[in-house]
DNA sequence: TCCTTTCATCGAAGATTGTCGATGAGAGGA
DNA sequence: TCCTCTCATCGACAATCTTCGATGAAAGGA
């Protein structure tokens, strides 16, 4: 018997069954992190590869800094992004894998046998 | 010169250079819809494959009819889901495509070459 | 025709969120 | 030591979101 199933929750394998009430709600946390244009447009900034200090976003988002600042400590307590302090500046970056794993959750829906 | 880039927008091909402000939004948009535990859990439900009708969902997801009318109301809005009325019932699928849609906003970092 | 069933919409209440200015903490230069 | 720079946190306000009960609309059976 093939069970088709799509969104498969960020922690385990392909083949975990339904889809617990815990696990969607831990999968709507991070879609709620992403769920904003400017921390998308920090993500995207970031994943291209280069570290960005928080004045560096400041300057490119258009808010104010405590504005990015809040915006920065979303995406690190969804586990997106992680900062490193060098002097007075800190560095942000992407999480390894961060970007992996969330497209492993969608598994199209032929690919996703039991 | 390899541009690193992790983050697609939904309409376009791979070869889409930064993330404009809009296209960020129209991102924002979709993860909102899905920044929600019940709507990951109807999305999740229907990618399984099945059609269901609102009062299906009703009894799978412990809130009110008109809260699960909302929450498909957002989804249909997002181009997530569909629905198809059959006398007194509207049967609600995924939109084809739409997960694959989404799985290919997060291209992993060392395939996305330009 | 009248009643029932299914679903969408309305209006309201409470919670959450995005944003800012003000302020504080920490590092480093003069 | 004192000043400057970078960044995080606080407090507040407005906007948005989630949820519900009440109601309306449409289909169909008796």
């Amino acid at each position: 018997m093939k069970e088709l199933r799509v969104l498969q929750p960020l922690c385990c394998g392909p083949d975990v069954p339904p889809l617990h009430e815990e696990a969607a709600e831990e999968l709507a946390a991070v879609f709620r992190a992403l769920a904003d244009p400017t921390r998308v447009g920090i993500v995207s900034r970031l994943a291209s590869g280069e570290q960005c200090c928080v004045c560096d976003l400041t300057e490119a988002f258009d808010v104010s800094q405590p504005t990015v600042s809040h915006h920065l400590r979303i995406l690190r307590d969804a586990g997106l992004v992680e900062a490193e302090r060098r002097g007075t500046f800190a560095y942000y970056r992407l999480v390894p894998d961060a970007i992996e794993r969330l497209q492993r959750v969608f598994v199209p829906a032929e690919l996703a046998t039991a």
